[in-house]
DNA sequence: CGCTCAGTTGACGTATCTCAATCTAAGTGG
DNA sequence: CCACTTAGATTGAGATACGTCAACTGAGCG
């Protein structure tokens, strides 16, 4: 046993995905010595929320989150859904407070970044800032890829879509590409999708007695992923998340 | 006469909205020296085309551009609009090439800031590097915005949305809220928002009916536009550009 | 073992799309 | 300066994908 946080960042499976990729070992201390590890979200609660002060960015640990736009009329809108190795609250930059909630699907555990420690490594550190860079311009293109699901999609091309960009995270992150736990709701891809519970259910027994997908409950198997993608329209970059 | 070319960056009207806000004039004549001001775009011309080479970050002066995405059927999205000092090549950086193609809406001219300028730029003076940030940061929420609106509000309330969001940003510029012209044609609203073109022709004309706008081609006048505010459904804050 | 909430399924309604026919504005060449 | 052309815009009639409302079912949990 070490003396070392389990949580360190050089221990970190996800240091390649996350914040500190590309970070000298050098430098990596400097995360570590700060950030903070929070204890777990419980499920259905929430890390921040809409309007509240921008302080930290955070990095998802283990578990997903998502983030909620509510409206002034009650309307919410399910902006992304955040899995291990993403991070939450670049979107909070320029008006200095949450645009969005981000509410736990499940136990969720997040590392919390002060965003003066971000700023500071990024005036110093050129690999570091261009990490930083690289990872809003690719929440940039992501969310043009949605846009375009969102306008011009069929509610079967984006579920199809949706299911593929789960995919593909959870290959990135070494895990199986054809078999995982959807950790979210059915409501919540309909809302995340625009289309509603109901139309979800519907797509999912019907891809099912097309042989598309097996899914009892959360639990998802694709067992061809090529014919997955034909059915969501040969869109090979799937929009990720926000 | 001065020899100073009239584009200086210290000249333009756009300072305050363009990249170089914030840079102390000590600073100024770096990004004046290198910026390239390129002869004007032809109406319906390419700046850059999805999949080129990301060289430069572009700053509109004059002038509209849209931003499309090209899907693999032939399908197109367009992502957004820059107008007069917003930039364009934000969503490049991660992968080093453009995702989308942007065409000029009329006779367009624009800057061209070579990325590795930004970058030095970015690693020396904090404060060009948080405006940067908040660009970033602010097109990240406008996005989710945008994805609400698209997921959740009627036909009516997207074209106000964006009736709404074009009067804010020409406000902005320091011209009036209430009359402006559209750089775009319906076509290009409907994909935008996710409509048809007869759509959009049918909600303009009840608009009229309703008295909400004026409109004479492309010439767009709102009496009202708490009005429209509230047909938009109470949404002040409206989307921006990509 | 029954309560509760998520998920499924059905019947029906409708906002928006599709197809198609004008109509209008802005050029363009004679 | 006026026919002619052409692309954009408007309007109508009919079709449909998806939503709404509502009942039912199954899974997790105390």
């Amino acid at each position: 046993m070490t003396l070392r946080p389990t949580q360190a960042c050089d221990q970190c499976t996800l240091r390649q995905l996350c914040l500190p990729m590309g970070l000298p070992d050098t430098e990596l201390w400097q995360l570590d010595e700060i950030v903070q590890q929070r204890r777990p979200i419980e499920k259905g609660s929430t890390l921040f929320s809409m309007g509240s002060p921008f302080e930290y960015l955070y990095a998802v640990r283990t578990g997903t989150m998502k983030t909620v736009l509510m409206g002034d009329d009650g309307t919410e809108q399910i902006t992304g859904f955040a899995l291990a190795g993403e991070l939450l609250g670049l979107d909070a930059i320029h008006q200095g407070s949450h645009p969005v909630t981000a509410i736990a699907l499940e136990s969720t555990s997040v590392c919390a970044v002060p965003w003066s420690l971000v700023e500071d490594l990024s005036g110093r550190l050129p690999t570091f800032r261009q990490h930083l860079m690289g990872v809003m311009s690719r929440g940039l293109a992501s969310e043009e890829n949605l846009h375009a699901l969102l306008g011009q999609r069929s509610a079967e091309q984006r579920l199809a879509t949706f299911l593929l960009s789960l995919s593909q995270r959870h290959h990135a992150r070494g895990l199986a590409a054809d078999r995982f736990i959807l950790p979210m709701s059915r409501a919540d891809i309909a809302n995340h999708l625009g289309l509603t519970q109901e139309t979800i259910s519907r797509l999912f027994t019907q891809m099912r007695r097309q042989g598309l997908i097996e899914l009892h409950t959360r639990d998802l198997y694709i067992p061809d992923l090529d014919a997955l993608r034909t059915t969501a329209g040969v869109s090979t970059s799937a929009a990720s998340s926000a």
